[in-house]
DNA sequence: CAGCGAGTTTGCGCTAGCACAACCAAAATC
DNA sequence: GATTTTGGTTGTGCTAGCGCAAACTCGCTG
């Protein structure tokens, strides 16, 4: 496909990097350093795919930094982002579930940057890390009840309150504080938005525009801030109405 | 909520019993014995809850016969079904992906027997049973799969195409032959068909009549059977248009 | 077998949100 | 700094499918 022959196993690897993620948070430095010295670091530039859906899935990543988007494509060719990997988490591990390629595409959001192992150590992590298996079928289980949600919300409710959603979901994901709100610190476009939610880009824009006008949130292009989360909450359905 | 004390070890639960059923299929019988020793057995009417979302997640389940229906309620009341439990196969494994509490609830479709285990034996079976974890994720795995094929629908697909996907969905998973063509072998209502597709159950009603003055399902209360897969295939979008 | 309730069918009007279309603006590229 | 590209806005029909309403039918219960 694209020049994936970049292994960088650049000495510069360090073992703090890995001690915050939940797969290795209660590993030793020596165990992190052994799974440091098998794994592979690569850089990917915003827009780039990590892997793509079909393809087989040789390796299994941990994304050190940036934000990656899962993505699936229907047979129309329409797109939808299935989910949003923060940086600290395990992505591409399909195999461990069973399959053999790849069900999914995953895209840098933005500039990114991950490591990745053969898929015939996932085993060997499993038997000789304590506590890899438990936080990472912990990460799968925080995934379906995701997808279960956003499976209801698609069925249930209208298109503001999906999008409503789909914001509040992200600033909590991956929500950085800034003076006048909270913004979501990677880039979406309304198109991205509207992938996210099952609508049109321009409904995702008209939408926008109205919060703008009512002090609801703020948005610059590619860039959102929500100046008032509890406003968003109350659009979102998300309260039984009292 | 209701009876549950009807734990029922009865003698008479046979080894073949769990032969068959892929988590356990690569045991032998005096490992299956052990297992069934430990298990409870019962029997769900119709329409009775097995486990309910936001209850401790207590147990593990098996069902051994009937079909359950895995549902989930918006704050708003409204139903969406985001899953359907064949026989042989394992659910309520939350506690597995790190959840405390059922992230939905069951209910059996149609009269059912399950076996159920207290969780805290999982982690045993897991590690003293081979293949029991292999096969089970590669479950969670299809579930997984199927939530986000059903995602991509419910965000792309107009509604008649969502019926068509559902009904060629549990027809693939649980269709029985008959005379006059497949036929879905546990009951459903329009109103099921409308939570497992978003629409209404109006919308469902319409479409299915019409499906039936074309000769491509025929339909009895709480029954459907599909006379033509292949235009239903057509319908369904699934195919790219050549 | 009368009566009831659950499941289903059908008609009609209405609207959320799509499709199409044109235009605008910031940023990247030369 | 001119031009192209990418992302965003806004207006105007139009229609898929919902909401409401009424009636019908099968199967069960007393």
């Amino acid at each position: 496909m694209k020049n994936n022959r970049h292994p960088a196993r650049h000495g510069l690897l360090d073992e703090s990097l890995l001690t915050q993620m939940p797969p290795f948070a209660m590993l030793g430095t020596d165990q992190i350093r052994e799974i440091l010295d098998l794994a592979t670091s690569r850089r990917y530039e915003a827009g780039v795919a990590v892997f793509e859906e079909g393809f087989d899935a040789e390796r299994f990543y941990v994304l050190l930094d940036g934000h990656i988007r899962v993505v699936r494509i229907s047979e129309q060719g329409e797109r939808i982002i299935a989910l949003h990997i923060p940086s600290g988490q395990l992505f591409g591990i399909a195999a461990a579930l069973g399959h053999t390629t790849y069900p999914a595409t995953a895209i840098a959001a933005v500039e990114s940057v991950a490591l990745s192992w053969p898929m015939h150590l996932w085993a060997d992590f499993v038997a000789r890390y304590d506590g890899f298996a438990t936080q990472t079928y912990k990460t799968v289980g925080h995934r379906i009840e995701e997808m279960s949600s956003r499976m209801l919300e698609l069925a249930t409710q209208q298109v503001e309150q999906r999008i409503a959603c789909a914001i509040l979901r992200m600033i909590n994901q991956s929500g950085r504080k800034v003076d006048n709100g909270i913004k979501i610190d990677f880039p979406i476009t309304r198109q991205n938005l509207s992938e996210m939610t099952g609508a049109t880009l321009h409904t995702v824009s008209r939408t926008l525009s109205a919060w703008e006008r009512d002090g609801i949130i703020e948005s610059q292009r590619k860039h959102i801030t929500v100046c008032d989360p509890h406003k968003l909450v109350i659009l979102s359905g998300t309260l039984a109405p009292t």
